[in-house]
DNA sequence: GCGATACTAAGTCAAATGCCTTATCATTCA
DNA sequence: TGAATGATAAGGCATTTGACTTAGTATCGC
């Protein structure tokens, strides 16, 4: 059994390597095919791939075949889930912070 | 050598994984010791210890040891970096999506 | 059809992850 | 002082990751 397996395990675990977060760079440009991504990086084909894949199953990323080019594009639904998640956590400990600030003041005023 | 190195790498790495999400979220409500935090974890306390070592080591988090305890908080600036990446996207995205919908509007239009 | 192009499948390998147990260190408190 | 508590060190083991190479499939253009 895969270590990562809920929604959120899998976004962030796609986000942790930097050709994936590239890749999602480029894409949030518009769609692009398997080769025109992998063209930056140094690397062999099948391994680009995997990345693919890993942002694939993630749901980060979708991707269609036409002709012998396969088609990726941003899926903005599950990456928003990601960063939905990051800003709730933000803001729960910038209002606690806001708490703990006037509680000092209000002690000092005291 | 480790897989992931640069700060957005190790974040997200860190968040990959549900147990230190839910420390993350812990941790939003204010600092808590070792044992505290891995209490809801049905989880060996060495096992969860290294959960705090990646978060630690990810800049997420911080600790100071207090007499025998250890206790954690969060580090906003790191967490914040991760979520303004997300959110830099996210928007970049949006636009695009934004300048599609008002070509195809003008080109209908037209 | 035939070669070139664009992926994809399959297998290998070193390293990292995530869990465990056992043993140890450090601090507190009776 | 000496036992209990909180954390850490050390080592083991199955699984996953990320890269590679080699070989295969499917489509396009001549």
């Amino acid at each position: 059994m895969p270590y990562h397996s809920a929604p959120l395990d899998l976004a962030f675990h796609a986000l942790s390597d930097p050709t994936r977060r590239a890749v999602i760079s480029r894409l949030a440009e518009g769609e692009a095919s398997v080769s025109t991504l992998a063209a930056p990086f140094g690397m062999a084909l099948p391994s680009f791939a995997q990345h693919l894949r890993v942002l694939e199953e993630s749901g980060l990323i979708a991707s269609e075949k036409r002709g012998r080019s396969r088609w990726c594009r941003l899926v903005p639904a599950r990456f928003a889930e990601a960063a939905d998640w990051m800003e709730a956590e933000r803001r729960r400990a910038a209002e606690r912070l806001d708490r703990l600030e006037s509680y000092l003041a209000k002690t000092e005023e005291g």
